[in-house]
DNA sequence: CCTGGCAGGATTGGATCCAATGTTCAATTG
DNA sequence: CAATTGAACATTGGATCCAATCCTGCCAGG
C-alpha cells in the first residue's frame, strides 16, 4: 500500500501526458524507480498500477515488458514483476560498465565538441552549484556528463551510456547521503571540461577513471558499512 | 509476403516451445533479425505475425515491445514496428562499444577463469574449424568470446557484452561473404586463448583489440566498395 | 493541371473477458 | 504430530472486441 500512495505522488506530478498510454506509465514507472521512490524488491502488481495509473492492465503490462529489457525489473512467468535489488555487487557492475563506456564515449567525442556544447555544460556546472534536491541533482549530474560525450557520432554507444548513467543514478543518492553536503566532485567536473576545451584528451579520460573511481569507492565504503 | 514465407521457416525450426508465446515469439524474432533471413527496414504486421505464429496479436505486441527496447525495432505510435537498418555507421558504433566492454570483461575475467573454461573455448575453436554453416559460425564465434569473459563477477557487464556480440551477428555474414572462406581469424582466437592461459592479461586484451579492429576494418572495406 | 480537403480502409492502441498457472491454507492420512 | 495432497483464491497470460489514428485515393476547386 505505501508503495501505491508513494506512486500516486509520481503519478500526480508527471501530469505531462504523452502519446501513448504505454509510454506514461514506462516513463513515469521508470522515473520512480531510477529515483528511488520504489526501492527494490518491491513486488508490482498489474491490477494495482493499471487502477493507480487511471488505464487497464494493458499499457501496464506493455510498460513492464520494456522496463524488463532495460534491467529494472525481474519477471517470472506467471509470478509478476519485482523492482530489482540494489547491492555492492550491482554497484560495482554498474561501475566497471560505466569505466568502459565512459572514457570510450568522452575520447570519441572530444573532436567533435563545439562551443555550443562548452556553453551547456558551463551553464550545468552553474546549475549543480545551487542545486538543492537530490533528485534534480542526478538529472543534471547526467545531463552534464552526456554533454561531454554527445558529440561523439555513435548513438548506440550514447544511448547504452546514458542508460548506465541512469540506472546509476539509484546510487546517486547513496553517495550523497555518503558526502554529506559536499557536492558531487564538481572539482572533477570542472577539470573534464576543461581538458575537453584543450582537447587534451588524454588528460580528460584521467581525470573522468579517477572521478568514478571515487565514486565506486564511496559508495563501496557505504555499503560495506551497513551489510 | 516473402519476408513472411521466410519467418515461416525459421518458426518452423524454433520448435522447441517456450514457457509463454510472448518468449516463444520473441525468441524467434530476435534469432531472425541477428541471422539476417529478416532483413532491415522490413516492416512487421502484428496480424501477419500473429497468424504466422499461430497466436494472437497480444504476445506478438508484448514481444515487438521487448525487441525494440533491444534497438532491434524501431516502433513508431500508430504506424508500426520497422526491422532497424544496419549501415557502416551503424557497425562502426557497434565496433566501439564491443572495443570498449571486451577488454574490460576479459581483464576482469582472466583472474577467475579455471581449466574448465580454457577446455570449453579449445573445444569451441575445434568446432569452428570444421564448421561450414555461416549461421552456426556466428553462434560458435560469440560462444568463444563469451567463455574467455564469463568468469568475471559482473553479470551486468556480461549480459551487456553479449548483447552487442549478437547484435554483431547480423554483420558477420557480410564479414564471412568479405573474406571468403577464409575462417575469422581463428590465429587471434587461438593467440587470446593462449595469453588467457598463461594469465597475460596485456597481451590477452592487445590480441582482442588488434582482432576487432581487423574485424570492424573488414566490414567498413566491404560497406565502402557497395555504396 | 495541380493542390487541398474529405472519406474510406487499414492498422495499431486500449479495454474487457476467459484460461492457465502459481500460491496458500486447511484437511486428511501415515 | 508432521507431511502431503488437494481445493480455493489470487494473479498473470492470452484472445477477442472496440476506439483512435494514420495512410490512400478520389473529388472538387483554383
Amino acid at each position: 500500500m505505501t508503495a501505491l500512495t508513494e506512486l500516486a505522488a509520481v503519478i500526480a506530478e508527471a501530469g505531462g501526458r504523452h502519446r501513448t498510454a504505454t509510454a506514461f506509465v514506462e516513463a513515469t514507472l521508470r522515473a520512480a524507480i531510477l529515483s528511488g521512490r520504489l526501492a527494490g524488491g518491491t513486488p508490482l502488481r498489474q491490477e494495482d498500477l493499471a487502477t493507480a495509473f487511471g488505464v487497464s492492465r494493458m499499457p501496464v503490462r506493455e510498460a513492464l515488458r520494456q522496463l524488463e529489457a532495460q534491467a529494472l525489473l525481474d519477471f517470472v512467468p506467471h509470478k509478476g514483476a519485482v523492482v530489482t535489488e540494489i547491492s555492492a555487487a550491482d554497484a560495482a557492475d554498474t561501475y566497471a560498465i560505466r569505466m568502459a563506456l565512459e572514457p570510450a564515449a568522452l575520447t570519441l567525442s572530444i573532436p567533435h565538441l563545439t562551443e555550443f556544447e562548452f556553453g551547456r555544460a558551463t551553464d550545468l556546472l552553474h546549475d549543480m552549484d545551487v542545486e538543492e534536491d537530490p533528485g534534480r541533482m542526478g538529472e543534471l549530474n547526467r545531463r552534464f556528463h552526456m554533454t561531454l560525450y554527445e558529440a561523439a557520432p555513435h548513438p548506440k554507444l550514447l544511448a547504452l551510456t546514458e542508460s548506465q548513467l541512469s540506472s546509476f543514478d539509484r546510487y546517486l543518492r547513496f553517495h550523497l547521503a555518503a558526502k554529506g553536503r559536499e557536492h558531487l566532485s564538481q572539482e572533477d567536473h570542472r577539470g573534464m571540461l576543461a581538458a575537453a576545451r584543450a582537447r587534451d584528451c588524454p588528460r580528460a579520460v584521467e581525470i573522468l577513471r579517477g572521478h568514478l573511481t571515487t565514486a565506486a569507492a564511496t559508495l563501496a565504503a557505504f555499503f560495506a558499512q551497513r551489510g
